[in-house]
DNA sequence: CCGCATCCCCAAAGATACTG
DNA sequence: CAGTATCTTTGGGGATGCGG
Protein backbone atom coordinates (compact mmCIF):
# COMPACT_ATOMS: atom_id res chain seq x y z
CA UNK A 1 0.00 0.00 0.00
CA UNK A 2 1.30 3.06 -0.74
CA UNK A 3 2.29 5.15 2.01
CA UNK A 4 2.72 8.97 2.55
CA UNK A 5 5.66 9.94 4.20
CA UNK A 6 5.72 13.73 3.37
CA UNK A 7 4.71 16.33 4.59
CA UNK A 8 1.38 16.84 5.82
CA UNK A 9 -0.59 20.06 6.43
CA UNK A 10 -1.69 19.36 9.55
CA UNK A 11 -1.09 16.52 11.32
CA UNK A 12 -0.70 15.00 14.60
CA UNK A 13 2.61 13.46 15.98
CA UNK A 14 1.84 10.43 17.42
CA UNK A 15 1.86 6.86 15.74
CA UNK A 16 -1.29 5.54 15.76
CA UNK A 17 -3.53 4.94 12.93
CA UNK A 18 -6.35 7.10 13.58
CA UNK A 19 -4.24 10.31 14.41
CA UNK A 20 -2.60 9.38 10.87
CA UNK A 21 -5.79 9.13 9.41
CA UNK A 22 -7.09 12.34 10.15
CA UNK A 23 -3.65 13.63 9.25
CA UNK A 24 -4.53 12.46 5.66
CA UNK A 25 -8.25 13.47 5.65
CA UNK A 26 -8.83 15.05 9.09
CA UNK A 27 -8.93 18.73 7.64
CA UNK A 28 -12.46 20.70 7.07
CA UNK A 29 -13.86 19.79 4.30
CA UNK A 30 -11.84 16.89 2.99
CA UNK A 31 -14.04 14.20 4.45
CA UNK A 32 -17.36 15.99 2.20
CA UNK A 33 -14.70 16.24 -0.83
CA UNK A 34 -14.37 11.84 -0.85
CA UNK A 35 -18.21 12.16 -0.43
CA UNK A 36 -18.97 13.56 -3.44
CA UNK A 37 -16.11 11.63 -5.48
CA UNK A 38 -17.85 8.55 -3.75
CA UNK A 39 -19.93 8.91 -6.64
CA UNK A 40 -17.83 8.86 -9.48
CA UNK A 41 -15.32 11.30 -10.98
CA UNK A 42 -16.60 14.97 -10.80
CA UNK A 43 -15.43 18.47 -11.92
CA UNK A 44 -14.23 21.20 -10.15
CA UNK A 45 -16.93 23.63 -10.75
CA UNK A 46 -19.41 20.04 -10.02
CA UNK A 47 -17.63 19.65 -6.34
CA UNK A 48 -17.47 23.23 -5.82
CA UNK A 49 -21.36 23.50 -6.45
CA UNK A 50 -22.27 20.54 -3.84
CA UNK A 51 -20.15 21.69 -1.62
CA UNK A 52 -22.05 25.04 -0.40
CA UNK A 53 -19.20 27.61 1.08
CA UNK A 54 -16.34 26.09 0.59
CA UNK A 55 -14.59 28.64 -1.38
CA UNK A 56 -12.61 27.92 -4.37
CA UNK A 57 -9.16 28.32 -3.27
CA UNK A 58 -10.35 25.72 0.34
CA UNK A 59 -10.96 23.23 -2.71
CA UNK A 60 -8.49 23.54 -4.95
CA UNK A 61 -6.23 23.27 -2.04
CA UNK A 62 -8.17 19.85 -0.42
CA UNK A 63 -7.45 18.33 -3.66
CA UNK A 64 -3.99 19.23 -4.36
CA UNK A 65 -3.21 17.38 -0.97
CA UNK A 66 -5.53 14.35 -1.13
CA UNK A 67 -4.00 14.19 -4.56
CA UNK A 68 -0.63 14.64 -3.03
CA UNK A 69 -1.31 11.93 -0.36
CA UNK A 70 -2.48 9.85 -3.29
CA UNK A 71 -6.65 9.50 -2.46
CA UNK A 72 -7.46 11.26 -5.28
CA UNK A 73 -5.95 11.52 -9.15
CA UNK A 74 -6.67 13.78 -11.84
CA UNK A 75 -7.02 13.26 -15.46
CA UNK A 76 -8.24 15.39 -18.80
CA UNK A 77 -11.54 13.59 -20.11
CA UNK A 78 -11.92 11.71 -23.55
CA UNK A 79 -11.42 14.23 -26.56
CA UNK A 80 -14.91 15.14 -26.84
CA UNK A 81 -14.92 16.39 -23.74
CA UNK A 82 -12.10 17.78 -22.74
CA UNK A 83 -12.37 19.04 -19.47
CA UNK A 84 -10.57 17.63 -15.86
CA UNK A 85 -12.01 15.31 -13.53
CA UNK A 86 -10.96 14.10 -10.27
CA UNK A 87 -11.09 10.67 -9.12
CA UNK A 88 -10.50 8.73 -6.39
CA UNK A 89 -7.63 6.42 -6.12
CA UNK A 90 -8.21 3.10 -4.39
CA UNK A 91 -7.06 3.44 -1.43
CA UNK A 92 -9.26 6.48 -1.72
CA UNK A 93 -12.40 4.65 -2.57
CA UNK A 94 -11.86 2.45 0.20
CA UNK A 95 -12.58 5.46 2.54
CA UNK A 96 -16.20 3.98 1.70
CA UNK A 97 -16.55 2.15 5.23
CA UNK A 98 -15.45 4.76 7.32
CA UNK A 99 -18.19 7.04 5.23
CA UNK A 100 -20.59 4.13 6.47
CA UNK A 101 -19.56 4.39 9.94
CA UNK A 102 -19.62 7.90 10.29
CA UNK A 103 -23.16 7.82 7.98
CA UNK A 104 -24.68 5.12 10.78
CA UNK A 105 -23.76 7.20 13.62
CA UNK A 106 -24.82 10.52 12.23
CA UNK A 107 -27.82 9.29 11.34
CA UNK A 108 -29.21 8.48 14.34
CA UNK A 109 -29.02 12.11 15.87
CA UNK A 110 -29.56 14.14 12.60
CA UNK A 111 -33.06 14.27 13.13
CA UNK A 112 -35.81 14.36 10.70
CA UNK A 113 -35.82 16.43 7.10
CA UNK A 114 -37.44 19.51 6.98
CA UNK A 115 -37.07 20.52 3.74
CA UNK A 116 -37.31 18.58 0.76
CA UNK A 117 -35.17 20.75 -1.23
CA UNK A 118 -32.05 19.99 1.16
CA UNK A 119 -31.22 17.03 -0.97
CA UNK A 120 -28.76 16.92 -3.97
CA UNK A 121 -29.50 14.97 -6.81
CA UNK A 122 -28.16 11.61 -6.57
CA UNK A 123 -28.13 11.46 -2.61
CA UNK A 124 -30.37 8.40 -2.72
CA UNK A 125 -28.20 6.37 -4.97
CA UNK A 126 -25.23 7.83 -2.40
CA UNK A 127 -26.85 6.64 0.72
CA UNK A 128 -27.52 3.43 -0.90
CA UNK A 129 -24.31 2.91 -2.16
CA UNK A 130 -22.02 3.61 0.73
CA UNK A 131 -24.74 2.75 3.33
CA UNK A 132 -26.92 -0.28 2.67
CA UNK A 133 -25.44 -1.89 -0.64
CA UNK A 134 -23.02 -3.22 1.54
CA UNK A 135 -24.61 -5.15 3.82
CA UNK A 136 -27.82 -5.57 1.65
CA UNK A 137 -29.45 -9.54 1.15
CA UNK A 138 -29.79 -10.79 -1.73
CA UNK A 139 -32.59 -9.89 -3.80
CA UNK A 140 -33.62 -6.68 -5.85
CA UNK A 141 -34.70 -3.03 -4.41
CA UNK A 142 -36.46 -0.32 -5.79
CA UNK A 143 -36.31 2.88 -4.20
CA UNK A 144 -38.60 5.98 -5.27
CA UNK A 145 -38.07 8.45 -2.55
CA UNK A 146 -39.45 12.20 -3.70
CA UNK A 147 -38.56 12.86 -7.08
CA UNK A 148 -35.14 10.47 -7.00
CA UNK A 149 -35.14 6.43 -7.71
CA UNK A 150 -32.51 4.48 -7.54
CA UNK A 151 -32.20 0.45 -6.29
CA UNK A 152 -29.97 -2.44 -4.88
CA UNK A 153 -29.23 -5.30 -6.86
CA UNK A 154 -27.76 -8.45 -5.27
CA UNK A 155 -25.55 -6.26 -2.92
CA UNK A 156 -25.07 -3.18 -5.55
CA UNK A 157 -26.42 0.30 -5.82
CA UNK A 158 -27.56 1.28 -9.37
CA UNK A 159 -29.21 4.51 -10.45
CA UNK A 160 -32.14 4.64 -11.95
CA UNK A 161 -35.44 1.84 -12.13
CA UNK A 162 -34.81 -1.62 -11.51
CA UNK A 163 -36.06 -4.01 -13.68
CA UNK A 164 -38.63 -6.27 -12.08
CA UNK A 165 -37.61 -5.33 -8.51
CA UNK A 166 -38.30 -8.02 -5.83
CA UNK A 167 -39.66 -5.16 -3.71
CA UNK A 168 -40.38 -1.40 -4.44
CA UNK A 169 -40.41 1.29 -1.49
CA UNK A 170 -42.36 4.95 -2.94
CA UNK A 171 -42.26 7.65 -0.30
CA UNK A 172 -41.19 11.22 0.73
CA UNK A 173 -38.01 11.81 1.67
CA UNK A 174 -39.25 12.57 5.88
CA UNK A 175 -40.94 9.00 5.72
CA UNK A 176 -37.91 7.40 3.86
CA UNK A 177 -36.01 9.24 7.63
CA UNK A 178 -38.61 7.59 9.80
CA UNK A 179 -38.69 4.34 7.95
CA UNK A 180 -35.12 3.88 8.14
CA UNK A 181 -33.33 5.91 11.15
CA UNK A 182 -36.44 5.36 13.33
CA UNK A 183 -38.11 2.41 11.61
CA UNK A 184 -41.70 3.77 11.78
CA UNK A 185 -43.63 2.48 8.45
CA UNK A 186 -45.68 5.36 8.38
CA UNK A 187 -45.86 7.16 4.60
CA UNK A 188 -44.58 4.48 2.60
CA UNK A 189 -45.98 2.46 0.22
CA UNK A 190 -44.08 -1.15 -0.29
CA UNK A 191 -44.91 -2.80 -3.28
CA UNK A 192 -43.90 -6.69 -2.98
CA UNK A 193 -41.81 -8.69 -0.70
CA UNK A 194 -41.23 -6.72 2.48
CA UNK A 195 -39.76 -9.21 4.53
CA UNK A 196 -36.72 -8.62 2.15
CA UNK A 197 -37.23 -4.80 3.03
CA UNK A 198 -36.61 -5.31 6.71
CA UNK A 199 -34.29 -7.75 6.37
CA UNK A 200 -31.75 -4.54 4.38
CA UNK A 201 -33.06 -2.29 7.35
CA UNK A 202 -31.74 -5.13 10.30
CA UNK A 203 -28.67 -5.71 8.54
CA UNK A 204 -27.77 -1.78 7.99
CA UNK A 205 -28.42 -0.86 11.67
CA UNK A 206 -25.75 -3.64 12.86
CA UNK A 207 -22.92 -2.15 10.99
CA UNK A 208 -20.76 -4.25 13.63
CA UNK A 209 -21.59 -7.71 13.47
CA UNK A 210 -20.95 -9.75 16.59
CA UNK A 211 -18.15 -11.96 16.04
CA UNK A 212 -19.37 -15.15 13.30
CA UNK A 213 -17.90 -17.56 15.49
CA UNK A 214 -19.65 -16.64 18.80
CA UNK A 215 -22.96 -17.14 17.56
CA UNK B 1 -30.10 27.23 -2.13
CA UNK B 2 -27.85 28.41 0.43
CA UNK B 3 -30.94 29.82 2.73
CA UNK B 4 -29.01 30.28 6.55
CA UNK B 5 -27.75 33.93 6.70
CA UNK B 6 -26.94 33.86 9.89
CA UNK B 7 -23.60 33.74 11.12
CA UNK B 8 -22.28 30.20 11.15
CA UNK B 9 -18.35 29.45 11.39
CA UNK B 10 -18.32 25.71 11.49
CA UNK B 11 -20.81 23.04 10.81
CA UNK B 12 -21.84 22.33 7.12
CA UNK B 13 -24.86 23.69 6.20
CA UNK B 14 -26.14 19.95 4.37
CA UNK B 15 -28.50 17.68 5.15
CA UNK B 16 -26.43 14.99 5.05
CA UNK B 17 -25.57 12.33 8.09
CA UNK B 18 -21.52 12.73 7.19
CA UNK B 19 -21.75 16.45 7.30
CA UNK B 20 -23.70 16.03 10.60
CA UNK B 21 -21.19 13.74 12.09
CA UNK B 22 -18.45 15.89 10.95
CA UNK B 23 -20.20 18.91 12.53
CA UNK B 24 -20.15 17.09 16.01
CA UNK B 25 -16.93 15.48 15.95
CA UNK B 26 -14.87 16.78 13.02
CA UNK B 27 -13.34 19.77 14.39
CA UNK B 28 -9.54 19.13 14.95
CA UNK B 29 -8.90 17.03 18.19
CA UNK B 30 -12.17 16.02 19.03
CA UNK B 31 -11.38 12.24 17.57
CA UNK B 32 -8.30 12.12 19.34
CA UNK B 33 -10.47 13.00 22.68
CA UNK B 34 -12.78 10.40 22.08
CA UNK B 35 -10.13 7.70 20.95
CA UNK B 36 -9.15 8.23 24.98
CA UNK B 37 -11.82 8.52 26.27
CA UNK B 38 -12.85 4.84 24.50
CA UNK B 39 -10.59 3.73 27.10
CA UNK B 40 -12.49 4.31 29.81
CA UNK B 41 -13.29 7.74 32.04
CA UNK B 42 -9.98 9.85 31.95
CA UNK B 43 -9.07 13.21 33.70
CA UNK B 44 -8.25 16.43 31.81
CA UNK B 45 -4.75 16.32 32.81
CA UNK B 46 -4.25 12.74 31.37
CA UNK B 47 -6.05 13.85 28.46
CA UNK B 48 -3.78 16.93 27.78
CA UNK B 49 -0.65 14.21 28.84
CA UNK B 50 -1.68 11.93 25.61
CA UNK B 51 -2.29 14.55 23.41
CA UNK B 52 1.21 16.15 22.88
CA UNK B 53 0.79 19.83 21.49
CA UNK B 54 -3.53 19.99 22.34
CA UNK B 55 -3.19 23.46 24.51
CA UNK B 56 -5.52 23.84 27.13
CA UNK B 57 -7.87 25.80 25.76
CA UNK B 58 -8.36 23.82 22.81
CA UNK B 59 -9.16 20.96 25.14
CA UNK B 60 -11.67 23.00 27.52
CA UNK B 61 -13.36 24.32 24.20
CA UNK B 62 -13.61 20.55 22.73
CA UNK B 63 -14.44 19.16 26.15
CA UNK B 64 -17.32 21.46 26.08
CA UNK B 65 -18.15 21.12 23.06
CA UNK B 66 -18.48 17.51 23.57
CA UNK B 67 -20.65 18.05 26.33
CA UNK B 68 -23.22 19.93 25.05
CA UNK B 69 -23.55 17.34 22.11
CA UNK B 70 -24.13 14.33 24.38
CA UNK B 71 -21.11 12.94 23.73
CA UNK B 72 -19.23 13.49 26.72
CA UNK B 73 -20.57 13.83 30.63
CA UNK B 74 -18.36 15.35 33.31
CA UNK B 75 -18.51 13.21 37.29
CA UNK B 76 -16.69 13.89 40.25
CA UNK B 77 -15.23 10.86 41.36
CA UNK B 78 -16.48 9.17 44.19
CA UNK B 79 -15.11 10.79 47.64
CA UNK B 80 -12.03 9.01 48.08
CA UNK B 81 -10.48 10.86 45.39
CA UNK B 82 -12.28 14.13 44.73
CA UNK B 83 -11.35 14.92 40.91
CA UNK B 84 -13.46 15.31 37.85
CA UNK B 85 -13.41 12.90 35.26
CA UNK B 86 -14.72 13.01 31.58
CA UNK B 87 -16.37 9.69 30.04
CA UNK B 88 -17.97 8.88 26.99
CA UNK B 89 -22.10 8.72 26.76
CA UNK B 90 -23.87 5.76 24.99
CA UNK B 91 -23.80 8.01 22.04
CA UNK B 92 -19.97 9.32 22.31
CA UNK B 93 -19.37 4.92 22.77
CA UNK B 94 -20.68 4.59 19.47
CA UNK B 95 -18.14 6.52 18.42
CA UNK B 96 -16.22 3.11 18.20
CA UNK B 97 -17.10 1.62 15.04
CA UNK B 98 -15.90 4.77 13.14
CA UNK B 99 -12.62 4.55 15.17
CA UNK B 100 -12.64 1.47 14.16
CA UNK B 101 -13.10 1.80 10.43
CA UNK B 102 -10.85 4.83 10.48
CA UNK B 103 -8.03 2.98 12.48
CA UNK B 104 -8.07 0.04 9.53
CA UNK B 105 -8.18 2.47 6.50
CA UNK B 106 -5.02 4.69 8.51
CA UNK B 107 -3.08 1.13 9.08
CA UNK B 108 -3.09 0.86 5.84
CA UNK B 109 -0.59 3.86 5.07
CA UNK B 110 1.20 4.16 8.17
CA UNK B 111 4.18 2.07 7.50
CA UNK B 112 5.83 0.48 10.33
CA UNK B 113 6.52 2.11 13.52
CA UNK B 114 10.43 3.36 14.06
CA UNK B 115 10.65 3.84 17.87
CA UNK B 116 9.06 1.90 20.64
CA UNK B 117 8.90 4.90 22.69
CA UNK B 118 5.84 6.27 20.10
CA UNK B 119 3.22 3.82 22.30
CA UNK B 120 1.29 5.37 24.86
CA UNK B 121 0.50 2.96 27.99
CA UNK B 122 -2.81 1.26 27.23
CA UNK B 123 -2.46 1.61 23.61
CA UNK B 124 -2.50 -2.36 22.74
CA UNK B 125 -5.66 -2.83 25.12
CA UNK B 126 -7.19 0.20 22.79
CA UNK B 127 -5.73 -1.35 19.40
CA UNK B 128 -7.38 -4.86 20.71
CA UNK B 129 -10.45 -3.33 22.15
CA UNK B 130 -11.76 -0.76 19.20
CA UNK B 131 -10.03 -2.69 16.34
CA UNK B 132 -9.93 -6.85 17.07
CA UNK B 133 -12.19 -7.76 19.57
CA UNK B 134 -15.60 -6.55 16.72
CA UNK B 135 -14.37 -9.06 14.90
CA UNK B 136 -12.92 -11.20 16.91
CA UNK B 137 -13.80 -15.50 17.04
CA UNK B 138 -14.41 -17.34 19.81
CA UNK B 139 -11.67 -17.84 21.98
CA UNK B 140 -9.17 -16.28 24.13
CA UNK B 141 -6.42 -14.57 23.31
CA UNK B 142 -2.84 -13.33 24.94
CA UNK B 143 -0.78 -10.85 23.49
CA UNK B 144 2.62 -9.69 24.70
CA UNK B 145 3.71 -6.80 22.73
CA UNK B 146 6.86 -4.94 24.05
CA UNK B 147 5.94 -4.11 27.33
CA UNK B 148 2.75 -4.19 27.07
CA UNK B 149 0.31 -6.95 28.58
CA UNK B 150 -3.54 -7.67 27.01
CA UNK B 151 -5.62 -10.04 25.41
CA UNK B 152 -9.32 -10.76 23.94
CA UNK B 153 -11.75 -13.55 25.44
CA UNK B 154 -14.44 -14.31 23.46
CA UNK B 155 -14.69 -11.04 21.73
CA UNK B 156 -14.34 -8.61 24.01
CA UNK B 157 -10.34 -6.86 25.43
CA UNK B 158 -8.91 -7.25 28.42
CA UNK B 159 -6.15 -5.51 30.11
CA UNK B 160 -3.60 -7.66 31.34
CA UNK B 161 -2.58 -11.54 31.51
CA UNK B 162 -5.44 -13.89 30.15
CA UNK B 163 -5.93 -17.04 32.30
CA UNK B 164 -5.33 -20.37 30.20
CA UNK B 165 -5.15 -18.36 26.71
CA UNK B 166 -5.80 -20.56 23.39
CA UNK B 167 -2.80 -18.95 21.59
CA UNK B 168 -0.18 -16.16 22.85
CA UNK B 169 1.38 -13.47 21.04
CA UNK B 170 4.74 -12.14 22.17
CA UNK B 171 6.62 -9.89 19.16
CA UNK B 172 8.15 -6.32 19.46
CA UNK B 173 5.88 -3.16 18.35
CA UNK B 174 7.64 -3.60 15.07
CA UNK B 175 7.07 -7.19 14.01
CA UNK B 176 3.28 -6.86 15.44
CA UNK B 177 2.74 -4.06 13.18
CA UNK B 178 4.32 -6.42 10.57
CA UNK B 179 2.06 -9.18 11.16
CA UNK B 180 -1.50 -7.31 11.81
CA UNK B 181 -0.96 -4.73 8.86
CA UNK B 182 1.17 -6.76 6.16
CA UNK B 183 0.70 -10.19 7.20
CA UNK B 184 4.29 -11.47 7.73
CA UNK B 185 4.60 -13.88 10.34
CA UNK B 186 8.78 -12.38 11.27
CA UNK B 187 10.04 -12.08 14.85
CA UNK B 188 6.76 -13.18 16.64
CA UNK B 189 6.54 -16.26 18.89
CA UNK B 190 3.49 -17.95 18.78
CA UNK B 191 1.99 -20.26 21.41
CA UNK B 192 -1.20 -22.45 21.21
CA UNK B 193 -3.41 -22.22 18.24
CA UNK B 194 -1.85 -20.74 15.58
CA UNK B 195 -4.73 -20.47 13.17
CA UNK B 196 -7.28 -19.27 16.10
CA UNK B 197 -4.77 -15.93 15.40
CA UNK B 198 -5.06 -16.46 11.65
CA UNK B 199 -8.94 -16.36 12.17
CA UNK B 200 -8.59 -13.05 13.93
CA UNK B 201 -6.28 -11.33 11.59
CA UNK B 202 -8.47 -12.71 8.84
CA UNK B 203 -11.74 -10.68 10.25
CA UNK B 204 -10.56 -7.60 11.30
CA UNK B 205 -9.03 -7.35 7.63
CA UNK B 206 -12.45 -7.78 6.06
CA UNK B 207 -14.23 -4.83 8.10
CA UNK B 208 -17.16 -4.52 5.44
CA UNK B 209 -18.17 -8.39 5.43
CA UNK B 210 -20.18 -9.55 1.85
CA UNK B 211 -23.71 -9.44 1.87
CA UNK B 212 -24.72 -12.11 4.41
CA UNK B 213 -27.61 -13.62 2.41
CA UNK B 214 -25.37 -13.62 -0.74
CA UNK B 215 -22.74 -15.86 0.23
C1' DC C 1 -17.46 28.94 -18.95
C1' DC C 2 -13.64 26.20 -16.17
C1' DG C 3 -9.91 25.97 -13.03
C1' DC C 4 -7.81 27.92 -10.22
C1' DA C 5 -4.65 32.20 -7.79
C1' DT C 6 -4.75 36.40 -5.01
C1' DC C 7 -6.21 39.48 -1.55
C1' DC C 8 -8.55 40.82 2.62
C1' DC C 9 -10.63 39.93 6.96
C1' DC C 10 -11.95 37.54 10.68
C1' DA C 11 -12.42 33.34 13.40
C1' DA C 12 -10.07 29.48 15.23
C1' DA C 13 -5.80 27.22 16.68
C1' DG C 14 -1.35 27.37 19.20
C1' DA C 15 1.60 28.81 22.96
C1' DT C 16 2.16 30.28 27.38
C1' DA C 17 1.23 32.62 31.60
C1' DC C 18 -1.71 32.77 35.24
C1' DT C 19 -5.39 31.62 38.90
C1' DG C 20 -9.02 29.45 42.28
C1' DC D 1 -5.40 19.89 39.34
C1' DA D 2 -8.39 22.03 36.24
C1' DG D 3 -8.98 25.02 33.88
C1' DT D 4 -9.10 30.70 32.21
C1' DA D 5 -6.84 34.82 30.09
C1' DT D 6 -4.12 36.77 26.73
C1' DC D 7 -1.44 37.08 22.79
C1' DT D 8 0.25 35.58 18.35
C1' DT D 9 -0.13 32.82 14.31
C1' DT D 10 -2.51 30.22 11.04
C1' DG D 11 -6.25 28.88 8.30
C1' DG D 12 -11.00 29.46 6.36
C1' DG D 13 -14.74 32.27 3.85
C1' DG D 14 -15.92 35.51 0.39
C1' DA D 15 -15.01 38.29 -3.36
C1' DT D 16 -12.51 39.13 -7.32
C1' DG D 17 -9.17 38.48 -11.06
C1' DC D 18 -7.32 36.08 -14.87
C1' DG D 19 -5.36 32.88 -18.19
C1' DG D 20 -6.91 28.98 -21.03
Amino acid sequence: MARYTGRMSKRYDQYCPVAHALGLVGERWSLLIVRELLQGPKRYTDLAASLPGIGTNILAARLKELETCGLVTKHRLDPPAASMVYELTPYGLELKSVMRSLALWGLRSIGPPTDEEDFAPGWLYGALDTVFAPSAPAGSFEFRIGSEVAGIVDGEAQRGPIEEPDVVLEAGVEAFYWLFVERRWKGVKVTGERELLEQLLDAASAPAPAAPALV
